[in-house]
Parts: C-alpha cells; structure tokens; sequence
DNA sequence: ATTTTGATTTAGAATAAGTATAAATCTATT
DNA sequence: AATAGATTTATACTTATTCTAAATCAAAAT
C-alpha cells in the first residue's frame, strides 16, 4: 500500500522542492522546472505536488497567502514570514504541550496540532530599514 | 482619519458578522443578508467586509480554507478548527511570550505577532464518534 | 432649490489558483 | 504482440475574489 512511484516528472517535482531554500509555491516550481529544461503540462505539476504529499515526502503549507507553498522538510515544524519582503523561514523551537494541554482545556476539543504562521521582520529587512 | 462612515450595506454586513455565532465566510454573510431581506450586489459584500476590516470592526481569518472567514471579535485570540465537523471555535489562552521570545532569537527576526489555528476533534464530535 | 463633486453601489467582466475530464501515451503483464 | 492499468497532457471548469465602468447617492456649494 506504500509504494512509490516516481515518475520522471513526480522525481523532477520532488527534486525542485527538495533543492529549494525558499518554500515554492506551484508557480515557482514550473517556473525553476522550465530552467531545468523540463516542460510539463499544468495539471501534472498540481498532481505530483499532490502525489508527493499524499506519500509524505513533501508538505503542503497554508499561509495566509493566495498559493499554497510545498516544503521538502516534513518533520513537525512551523514557519515566520517576513512582513517586508514576504521571506519564509523556518521555526523549529516546538509549541509548548503545556500551551496545547490549555487549549485542549478550554475548548472541549481533543487537540490534534496546530499550525503557525508567525509575523515579524527579518534581520536584513531589518537592517535595511534603518539605513 | 479615522472617520467611519457606515453605510446601510455596511451596517446590514457589520451587523450579520457581529450577530454570527460561527465565523462566516463572505458566502455565508450574503446568504444570511438574504435572509434578512436585503440584496445587495456580490462586489458590495467584499467590499463592506473590507472596509469594515480596514477600519478594525471586524477581523479576516485565513485558517487554511479556501474562503476567508469573518470574526466581529477584535481582540487578539486564536482560533480551532474541528477536523471532523469543521466549526470553528476561539481560543484566548494566549501563546507564552517566551515561545516568541525564542522564536525570535531562531530566526533572527524581530517578532510581531503569530496565527494560530489549532486543529482537533470538538466534544460533540468525539461523543458521536464513540457511539 | 439646483448644481457640483466625491463616495458608494451595482452588474458584470476579469483574474488567480487549483481541480476535473477525456483522450493520448506509457508501462507492465499476459 | 495484445491487454490493462496508470500517468500525462491539453483544455475546460470551478471557486473565491478583485476590477471596471456606469449609475446612484449624499453632502457641500452655489
Ligand atoms: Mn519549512
Ligand atoms: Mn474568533
Ligand atoms: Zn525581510
Ligand atoms: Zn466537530
């Protein structure tokens, strides 16, 4: 039931958001297939990103933006985007169970997890303010 | 600056999220001013949603659906959304500032502010499950 | 009271992101 | 070589939202 199968555009999909630093959306990931000399239909590109979260080798993350961006680390973590320039980085200090057990408390609710998006401004956006 | 002009659209629209019990989307908010008798143009609503927003007498929730929500409440708190039924309810135990603290120092970013959407199983959901 | 002006509403077109469909192509398996 | 199943492709469609231009409204100025 866990196959996989990885054909040759599902592999190049994957490679694109496996290499990337920046947390594609699924119009940065044709774009950067079209500089590798790929050159996919649409839809294909939409169902290998689906294919590849199905099987967990890449996620889907929800920001708050108009696309959804995809990211090669799947491990549980959370994101900060930067108000100024819309960079996404990564946060890995884990939310406090103490703070899901009060949740859990308050609202009646068996807590699963919870996704974050925290706001700020990063350290170059930052520096470049106060120029 | 801040003069707020609320037209009649805009109060039937400010009126519809403050009486919801639900965070409506706009869908939800046209349907209920139908109900209610009015019929207002489908770029009206938007635009009323907006501008209410804009003047901070109501707030827009990206939770990771496809439509925003709408939420008369304005203060700061997070929100819950039951993977089984899809409600959505408040929560107002406020994320520890130390976890904040942390975050910024992760990454480097000056921190503002963070959205949360916890995900679980409500109580009626988890009682129906169980049957 | 009429005119002017700016703001708002309206109807409908346009856009963006993503999904669905049906035919064509690949890939195993017989 | 023939069949069957999975995948890709091109394109149509959907959904949520924004944009546009004309019509209407409301306040201020004549
Ligand atoms: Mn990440
Ligand atoms: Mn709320
Ligand atoms: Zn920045
Ligand atoms: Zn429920």
């Amino acid at each position: 039931m866990k196959t996989i199968n990885l054909t040759t555009q599902r592999q190049a999909v994957y490679d694109i958001v496996r290499d990337a630093v920046d947390h594609p959306t699924a119009a940065d990931v044709m774009n950067r297939l079209v500089e590798r000399g790929h050159s996919f239909a649409y839809g294909t590109v939409y169902n290998s990103l689906r294919y590849l979260t199905d099987k967990d080798m890449i996620r889907e993350l929800k920001l708050g933006e108009t696309a959804s961006r995809y990211d090669a680390r799947t491990d549980d973590h959370q994101h900060i985007v930067c108000e100024a320039c819309g960079k996404v980085d990564e946060v890995t200090t884990a939310i406090p169970e103490e703070w899901l057990a009060r949740v859990a408390e308050e609202t009646g609710y068996e807590v699963e997890g919870a996704h974050i998006v925290v706001e700020g401004v990063c350290a170059e956006c930052r520096s470049k303010r106060k120029k």
